[in-house]
DNA sequence: CTTAACTCGTACACTTCTGTACGAGTTAGG
DNA sequence: CCTAACTCGTACAGAAGTGTACGAGTTAAG
C-alpha cells in the first residue's frame, strides 16, 4: 500500500464536483498540517467541509492526503521558480525574487516536517529532488560568480535555507516578528549566510 | 494542574532509589522525545527499564515528564555556557567555545519541538529565559566589538543559530552529512551568518 | 529489624482515532 | 431524463493510549 494509490477507475474521467471536494480537501489538510503534523482526518473533513466518508472516498489514509498534498504543493513552488527565472541575471538577485513570492512563506508552514515524519525523509526527498536539483543550480551559478561562499557543501547551504524559512514562519506566527519585516529579515540573513567567508578553504566547489 | 506539580511529600525526603529511578526516566525521556514528539508514556517507561506505574508515581502526565527534561536541559546548557566562560576574549570565539561542548547537540535533539508542541511557547519561552537572556547578551557584546552584524533584531539572530543548529542534527542523523565535520560546519555557518554584512543599515543596535 | 518508601504486574474504564459498511439522498453529464 | 458518480450521516469493530486502583513483593534508611 504505497502512499500513491488512490481510486482512480478512470484517470481522466471525474466529476466537476469529486475534483472541488478533493481541492478542498487539499486546501484544508494544508492548514491542519500547518497547525499540528498530527491534524485528524476528521478535522481536515470538517475543515473542508465534506464528510469524513468523502475524504476516505478519495484517499484511503492520512499518508495518501499528506502526500498529495506535497506533491501540489511542490509543483507551486516549481512553478515559482520559473516565475522567478532564476537563470537571467545575478543568482543572489535571483534567489531574492524567488523568495519574495508572496505566498510561499505560507505553503511551506508544517508540512516539510509532517511529511518528513508521516512518510519518512527518503519519500519526501525523492518527491523534493526536482525542486532541490534546481536550488542547487542556482547555488553553484552564484559561487560560480563569486557572490555565494564555497566552503560549506551545497546541500548544506540549501538546508539552511529550508531551515531559516520554518524559523521565520514560526517567529511570525509566534509574535515575536512583524510579518511586515519577513521577507526583508530573511533576505538579508540568508544573503548574509551565503556571502563569501573571509577564511574560506573551498571544501567543496568546482 | 500546572505541569511542574510532582508528588513531593517532603521536598527534601526522597530515597535513592526514587531518585535513580527519576533519572532514568528523564534520559528515556530524552531519547524518546528526540526519536518523536509524541513519545509513549509507555515507550519512556519501557526505555528507563521502570513500570509503567512507577512512572506514572513520579511524574502524573506526559507534560510533567517533558517539563522535568526541559529544566533539566536547560540548566545542563547553562552549565555549558558557565564552562565556554562567555565574557572572556572575542565574543565570536566565546560562541565557538560554547557550540563546541561535545554534548551540547545531542541535548538539543527533538526537544524543543516537543516542547512547544506539548507546553505551549509562552512556557517554552519563560522556562527559557535565562539561557536566552546570556546569548542574547553575547550577541550583544560581539555587536559592540563589531564583529557581529547589526542589522537583525537580536532575537532572530538567536532563533537562526538554534534553528541551524536543529537543522544540522537531522541533517546527521539522516546521514546527509559526516558527524566529524558537524561542529566545523555550524560554526563556519553561524559566524559567516553573523559577520557584518555589507549593506548594513542598523535597524537595531544599541 | 522494622517501617515506610518504592517497586512491580495486571486489570479496568475512558477517550480518541482509524477504516469500513450500510442505505439513502443529491448532482453532474450524456 | 436517467444513470452512474458522488455525496451524506450513522454506526460499528478494532487499535492504541491515558490515568487510576489494587495487592503484593522488594529495598533503602533510621
Amino acid at each position: 500500500m504505497t502512499p500513491t494509490d488512490r481510486p482512480r477507475p478512470t484517470p481522466t474521467a471525474r466529476r466537476a464536483d469529486a475534483e472541488r471536494s478533493i481541492n478542498a480537501i487539499l486546501d484544508a489538510a494544508a492548514v491542519g498540517f500547518g497547525r499540528s503534523p498530527d491534524t485528524t482526518m476528521a478535522e481536515i473533513a470538517r475543515a473542508a467541509g465534506v464528510g469524513r466518508v468523502t475524504l476516505y472516498g478519495h484517499f484511503n489514509s492520512r499518508e495518501a492526503v499528506l502526500d498529495a498534498l506535497l506533491e501540489r504543493t511542490l509543483a507551486e513552488i516549481d512553478s515559482a521558480l520559473d516565475a522567478a527565472d532564476p537563470e537571467t541575471g545575478p543568482a543572489a538577485d535571483a534567489l531574492v525574487r524567488f523568495l519574495a513570492t508572496p505566498w510561499l512563506l505560507d505553503r511551506f508552514r508544517g508540512l516539510y516536517a509532517a511529511a518528513v515524519r508521516h512518510l519518512g525523509p527518503d519519500h519526501v526527498r525523492s518527491r523534493h529532488e526536482p525542486v532541490f536539483h534546481r536550488l542547487e543550480q542556482l547555488i553553484s551559478r552564484g559561487q560560480h560568480e563569486g557572490s555565494f561562499r564555497t566552503d560549506l557543501p551545497r546541500p548544506w547551504l540549501i538546508t539552511t535555507i529550508y531551515a531559516l524559512v520554518h524559523a521565520l514562519i514560526s517567529e511570525v506566527e509566534e509574535g515575536n516578528l512583524p510579518s511586515g519585516q519577513a521577507v526583508d529579515v530573511l533576505t538579508r540573513t540568508l544573503l548574509g549566510l551565503l556571502a563569501p567567508y573571509p577564511g574560506q578553504e573551498r571544501s567543496d566547489a568546482g
